[in-house]
DNA sequence: AACGCGGACATTTGC
DNA sequence: TGTCCGCGTT
């Protein structure tokens, strides 16, 4: 076995160790993934069967590199039966095999997260409650966090902790609608993404015989990116691997990023807790980056408390200093980086493709695609609305899912009156109201409208009726035909796009052309299966693409184009050169976690990670004032860039790192607020002692023009003029305290949240002093 | 029922 | 800025 020779002694170590459970902590750079892809050779070599190997990886981008390199190891032929793929799509290809076990059908559909979140809005609009205080956005992460710990509705509505949380939350209505988006999950044959691992827990737990059938067929474990398993996944593979333990897990504490999506970083660091006798591997030496960007990134790291030391360093040249650009507005930022790209390119020879510019948020790209465009620099954005989420493609996808799976009701309301053939919102609330009466799924009351008494007019029904046969026509065709043929016919009867015609448009054309995308994508994927002599049916394809993003559906990887992406999905690539913008307060680290110094270190390792995406050169750039949610913004350099030590960098003059003050005149006058991570607005200069002007004067206008009815208290018993503080609105400032149809209002400006008129007797309010 | 308008609101990361 | 929702009009 000559590969293992290209290994350094800790690498060749943790490769050879295959006897019991191993833990490689694995530090940015040190060659990771070159270690599980020569282990899986190894084990290959050793004699393991390829479909006894399960390899679980973060993302099906990299399932899919490393299964290709091992193939030019072992072989096209043996690489192809391994279990390699995300948990995701691993446990969801497991749980369509077992779906009957679990009160499934094998096409069962996968909600995406829109998918949920309307689910969810519907839900609280049925149960009457305030949508502003159950936004689907908080609902969801609520029931994301549950099923991400197993938490079940029933558990839930069991754990006092929770309930008394809720109360005290005043959202004590959660764990109904948590129980209620189960069942309709469940009746409309629907699992989301949360769901996928959940219900491959509730399957090992229920089935022990199909437990023991996995455990058995799988004698060899791996995990990469096992600081971003939430308990879900470690359970999965605790269970999985309590037969024999011969699992290695692969991971870097220091580059955990994920745990709003509810990773746990104490899977990685209590490791040999779970599994005594694990062996412990460190990769130390980075290979990727010069010393500079190594040691500038340590020193970072540094400043975190919790985390497993260790000592990453690397032999490669010292190489330069990362430099950091100040520039005053984003549009000069984005102008900036373009010229450093260009001397890059023309100066100093670099590839395209060499250099990435990363970002904290998505929003931030546009500004600086402009920038790249207007100086002939060519791009690829990464991430951002991705294909799969475009509406013409999600429009064309609904109709392919309900005529796979007629109980999917998310699908159903999307396209009951896409295009639009009179069957109006009226309509649709009762179709789903009269199914819900008789607890069924929609197209069961249309498949069957007198049965249930739809109560709709002659009219109505035979617009329902058609629809309903149109859909039917498609459902009969679901087997017989291949996904290619099934699409495209849909696509031609249904007037999906029909509006895309009326004009020739740019986006018209745009979404004709994405769709026609698609329709090839199909016809690729129905290819390649009629090559290994399968059929490839609608439901096939549907599945294999709805835990697909923007990176796997990208095709020509070889262009030379500058990379566009979030820090996040950088991770696990490399660059000769970074470029990472926007690096400031309340941008990156986000406002939203400055509040928590656990959320922050996240925020920092996540700098972290992009910092060591660069092999030779890193740039840092902020702006002094940047435009964000419709308006101007002013800001200051992050406080991360003076976490890494000053020697590693290159900066210009030592006051750009002071906090502004009052350089920016009349700009500068209003107060600063920002949002701490539960929403409050907190100010974050010393408490007001004067009263602040209203944000703008339209408003004040309105509430002077407001209605006559409108009768002023003079002693009320909120203060005019003085502050108050609201649980969901912050600080405000009282305008008027008044009778409103026998209720006592009062008129409060809370700045950026804007003017509220809050009923007293509801509103929870605190005088400020 | 369809359409258009305007206001409100949100805007982290993604399988 | 952009999306979503509700309202009023046709």
């Amino acid at each position: 076995m000559d590969f293992l020779n290209e290994l350094n002694e800790n690498q060749r170590r943790a490769v050879e160790y295959i006897d019991g459970a191993s833990l490689v902590i694995a530090g940015a750079g040190s060659g990771k993934t070159r270690v599980l892809t020569y282990k899986i050779a190894y084990l290959l070599k050793k004699g393991l069967a390829p479909s006894s190997i399960l390899a679980l990886t973060f993302t099906n981008k990299a399932a899919r590199e490393m299964k290709a390199r091992i193939a030019t190891m072992v072989g096209e032929r043996t690489a192809r039966y391994l279990w390699m793929g995300t948990f995701h799509s691993v446990f969801s290809r497991i749980l369509r095999n077992e779906a009957d076990k679990i009160g499934y059908t094998k096409n069962f559909t996968i909600y995406d997260s829109s998918d949920s979140n309307s689910l969810i809005k519907a839900i609280v609009k049925e149960l009457k409650l305030d949508e502003k205080v159950y936004k689907h956005g908080f609902v969801h992460s609520r029931i994301s966090f549950a099923k991400n710990n197993l938490i079940t509705p029933e558990a839930y509505l069991g754990n006092p902790d929770l309930m008394k949380a809720d109360m005290n939350a005043r959202v004590p209505m959660l764990s109904d609608i948590y129980k209620i988006y189960c069942d309709r999950c469940k009746q409309a044959d629907a699992m989301d993404f949360d769901d996928l691992l959940l219900k491959t827990n509730v399957l090992f737990r229920n089935h022990p015989d199909v437990l023991q059938k996995y455990q058995q067929a799988f004698s060899y474990i791996l995990v990469d990116e096992y600081q971003d398993t939430n308990f879900a996944q470690y359970l999965i593979v605790k269970k999985l691997a309590e037969l024999h333990e011969r699992i290695c897990v692969v991971g870097d504490d220091a580059q955990s990023i994920y745990s709003f999506r509810g990773a746990n970083i104490d899977n990685i660091l209590q490791f040999k807790n779970s599994y005594h006798n694990a062996q412990i591997f460190k990769l130390e030496q980075n290979y990727r980056s010069t010393q500079t960007i190594v040691n500038a990134a340590n020193s970072l790291i540094d400043k975190n408390a919790a985390q497993i030391r260790k000592n990453v360093f690397s032999e490669k040249e010292t190489g330069k200093p990362i430099k950091i650009l100040s520039v005053f507005t984003d549009l000069e930022e984005g102008t900036v980086v373009a010229q450093n790209i260009s001397n890059l390119r023309y100066n100093e020879k670099f590839n395209f493709q060499q250099v990435a510019i990363l970002y904290r948020t998505n929003s931030q790209s546009r500004i600086l695609e402009e920038a790249l465009r207007k100086q002939g620099i060519p791009y690829r954005i990464y991430g951002g609305l991705s294909f799969y989420q475009r509406k013409e493609i999600k429009d064309v996808i609904a109709y392919c899912r309900l005529v796979c799976n007629p109980n999917d009701e998310e699908a159903l309301k999307r396209i009951i009156n896409y295009p639009a053939r009179g069957i109006g919102d009226t309509t649709v609330n009762k179709l789903v109201e009269c199914a819900q009466l008789h607890a069924v799924s929609s197209w069961e009351v249309l498949a069957d409208m007198l049965r249930y008494n739809l109560p709709v007019n002659a009219g109505t029904a035979n617009k329902l009726a058609q629809f309903r046969d149109m859909i039917r026509v498609f459902m009969a065709q679901v087997t017989t035909q291949n996904a290619y043929d099934l699409a495209n016919s849909i696509v031609k009867i249904t007037g999906v796009i029909s509006d895309t015609f009326v004009d020739r448009s740019p986006e018209n054309l745009s979404k004709q052309e994405n769709v026609q995308e698609l329709l090839k994508a199909i016809h690729e994927y129905c290819e390649t299966r009629e090559k290994e002599n399968e059929t490839a049916f609608l439901p096939d394809f549907l599945s294999e693409i709805s835990l697909l993003t923007d990176q796997d559906t990208d095709k020509e990887t070889d262009a030379d184009k500058v990379t566009m992406m979030t820090v996040h999905a950088a991770k696990g690539l490399e660059f000769k050169a970074v470029f990472i913008v926007g690096m400031e307060e309340d941008l990156f680290p986000s406002a939203y976690t400055v509040g928590s110094e656990r959320e922050l270190e996240e925020e920092r390792r996540l700098f972290y990670v992009a910092i060591t995406r660069a092999e030779e050169l890193c740039f840092i750039s902020y702006s002094k004032s940047r435009f964000r949610n419709g308006k101007t913004n002013f800001s200051n350099p992050s406080r991360f860039i003076k976490d890494i030590d000053p020697q590693y960098l290159d900066s210009p003059k030592e006051k750009d790192f002071e906090p502004r003050q009052n350089r920016f005149s009349d700009w500068d006058d209003d107060l600063e607020i920002e949002r701490n991570r539960f929403g409050k607005t907190i100010y974050s200069k010393p408490a007001p002692t004067e009263p602040f002007v209203p944000q703008t004067l339209k408003r004040l206008v309105k509430i002077e023009n407001g209605s006559n009815e409108k009768v002023t208290i003079p002693n009320g018993s909120i203060p005019v003029d003085k502050f108050v503080k609201h649980a969901a609105f912050g600080i405000g400032k009282v305008l008027n305290v008044y009778i409103d149809n026998g209720n006592e209002k009062a008129e409060i400006d809370f700045g950026e949240k804007g003017v509220k008129s809050l009923l007293l007797k509801f509103a929870k309010l605190e005088v400020m002093e």
